[in-house]
Order: C-alpha cells, then structure tokens, then sequence
DNA sequence: TTTATTCAGGAACGATTGTTCCGTTTTATT
DNA sequence: AATAAAACGGAACAATCGTTCCTGAATAAA
C-alpha cells in the first residue's frame, strides 16, 4: 500500500560509516549526514531514528564486516604467521594510500565515545573480545603447526599482536606516511612469534 | 596601571588539559571551560583568545611535561631495560586506577584532531619525533650496557615500543580494566628486548 | 480508481554552540 | 587622589546544532 524506498539502506549506512569514519561522531553534523548520504532529512530519521543510533548502527556493520573477514581469512589459513603478515601489510598499504588517513573507525570510535556513549563501548568490547578470540586461535593453530614459537601462549600472544594492531591505526590517523615506520613496528612484532 | 590576575593563568591551563583530556575537543563547550576552569567567559578569551587557540596551548603544555618528564627518567637510567618496564607500569597503573579512564591526551588528540587541524598535527607530529629520539637514544644506551638485545637496530626497537605504548593507552581508553591483559602486552613487548 | 502508506523536500523548532561586547570593579602607577 | 589598564560577571550575539513537523508527490494494494 505505500511507496517503495527509494535508496537501499544498506547503501546509505555505508556512507554512513564513511562520513562518521572521517569526521567522528562529534565532528558529523546533521546537514553531513543529509549531504553525503543524499536523502532527506526526514527519510534520515524515519530510516534511522536518530544520529546516535544511525553511528551505532554504522559502528556494528564496520564491526561485523571486519571481523568476519579476518576471521574467514585466519581460519582458511594455512600459514598464520604468512597470514598475520598479510593482514599487517594490508592495514599499511591501506594506511599510505588513503588519502584521507581515516585510521581504523573502530580504534577512533573507541577513544572518541567508549567512554561516553554505553552502547558505543558495548560494540568496542565485544569486537575486542571477538578479536582476541580469533587471533588465539589462528595463534594455537600456528603454534601447533610449528610456524610460530611456543615461547609464549598463544592469547599473551593474540593480545600483543592486537595491540599492535591497534597501535598501527592510530599512527595512521595520525597521517604518518612513512613506510619505514610501519616497516619496523611489523618486523619487531614478528621476531616475537 | 592594571588590575592583578585573580587566577594563575599555568593552573587554569591545567584544569583545560583536563576537562579536554576527559571530553575531547569536539565534546568540550564554552561552558564547559568556563565551569571548569573557574572563570569567566570575558577572561577566558581575553587570556587564550579561542577554544582552538587553548586546546592547542594545553596540548602543547601537555607534551612538554611529558616529554621531559621521560626524558629525563631514561638519561638518568642506568639499566634501560628496568627504566622501560617502570614506564609502561606506570602507564598501566595510571590506566588502572583512574576513574575517568582518559587514555593519553595526546594519542586522542591525534585520533581526533590531527587529520582536521593542521596546528595539532604539527604538535602530534613533533611528539612523535621527540619521542622516537628520546627512545631511540634510551635503547642504544641500553645495548650497549649489554641490557638490551642487538639483533634489532635501535630505532627499529624505539619504534615498536611507542606503538605499544600507543596501543595501551588506546586499550586505556576504551576502559579496559583488566590488568592481565596489560601485563601480557608488556610480556611480549620485552620479550624482543 | 480509490485508499492507505511512505516517500522527499524544506521550513521551522528550541537548544546549544563559540564568541563578542558592555558596564562595573579593581588596582598599580603617576 | 587621579588615571589608565585590565579583569570581572553576565547579557547578548549570530550561527549552527539535532530534531520535528508539514506539505504534496508517489505508488502498491484493495
């Protein structure tokens, strides 16, 4: 009985991430919103309730997309260290060649909300904890496989290769362009597995 | 010929560091400053001119005192390696005890701000490059006192300790209260040691 | 064709934003 | 005591904030 829906929203909660991603929650304002996702206002928040729960929303997409594919990537792995190394040089290779050094929107949406907004720290938590789980099991399945030392267990080992992780995005954000830089964090990272 | 301060002007600029530390640049209003500074609105701008103006001077001031304050501590040292692992103790312990779980202002300025305001940038930038001398110096001493492995450069190793500092305070940030987790990042940071 | 629904566009909302200005008070110097 | 400079509190500014509402157009089902 009523008109069809004239954008897809999944469509529309991409550039959502996009803009959110760029600009933060805080440096988003409303009339970006309505530019860069090309809809009207209104459709705005009928679609999506309202700005917080539009990012929430956006936050959890980034979230999922992004887990699920590490996770796919990891598991259908045969050589994790290879792999992890790969994982590392593509966060580079994405890092130098955005133009707009945008970093990571899960490490930006954690220092930026985590400890302002529940839900946002509730999105953070649990791709933490989802990602740590992911990395000691691609870290055991490694270990088991003899590609990686034993020296240390493998969720000590998860956590660290987390942190660095984490630690690349914000060097990212922080528009650093030099290649050797990431180089160097990478290689000291993995004289340890 | 002119009235005397009523407010000391070094102080305020604490209480600036603060409530920008805790809300961020975007997340702190005018009024924000003028409550939590103690003073008023005609004050705070004839004194720092603009709330941009006074985030950069409090980050500025932020830097130095860290700066100097780590400096020192690694130039006094006489084993590197203990000096080091005092420095992230401290970081974990700070991140632990704090109710207001702040993170590092500099790394949230980053994530914030540096991609959006060319001045922060430079501030962050020249952070990073004071900090990378000062820990590049640290673990060439450190090496050659026999403290420190040599089978990565200096300023390899530096590197990779900055990120994982980095990294901390991110997972700082995002409330993490868990200090195994802490502890198993710095296990594996000095394991390369 | 009618009806019900939801679309898009844009005007308009009150609240809050960062900032300025004004009138008064204070105080060090002359 | 007079003067000049600056700090003070608070009113007021225009602009922008996120959000709501109203209008008419569009369209799928009855």
């Amino acid at each position: 009985m009523a008109r069809t829906k004239e954008f897809n929203e999944d469509k529309a909660l991409d550039k959502a991430i996009e803009i959110f991603w760029h600009k933060g929650y805080n440096g988003t304002s409303a009339q970006d919103l309505v530019t860069h996702l090309g809809l009207s206002r209104s459709s705005l928040y009928d679609t999506f309730g309202d700005k917080q729960k539009l990012f929430a929303k956006a936050l959890k997409k980034y979230h999922e997309e992004n887990y699920i594919k590490i996770k796919e990537i990891l598991e259908a792995s045969v050589n994790i260290k290879e792999t992890l190394s790969v994982i590392f040089k593509l966060a580079i290779v994405e890092s130098l060649e955005d133009r707009i050094t945008k970093g990571c929107f899960m490490v930006n949406s954690s220092v930026e909300l985590a400890m302002h907004d529940e839900e946002i720290a509730k999105i953070v938590t649990m791709n933490s904890q989802l990602m740590e789980e992911v990395f000691t099991n691609a870290v055991k399945k490694g270990q088991e496989a003899g590609h990686i030392s034993k020296k240390l267990e493998a969720k000590v080992l998860a956590r660290f290769i987390f942190n660095n992780y984490s630690g690349i995005r914000v060097l990212a954000r922080t528009g650093e362009r030099n290649k050797q830089v990431y180089d160097d964090i990478v290689k000291a990272v993995f004289s340890v597995l």
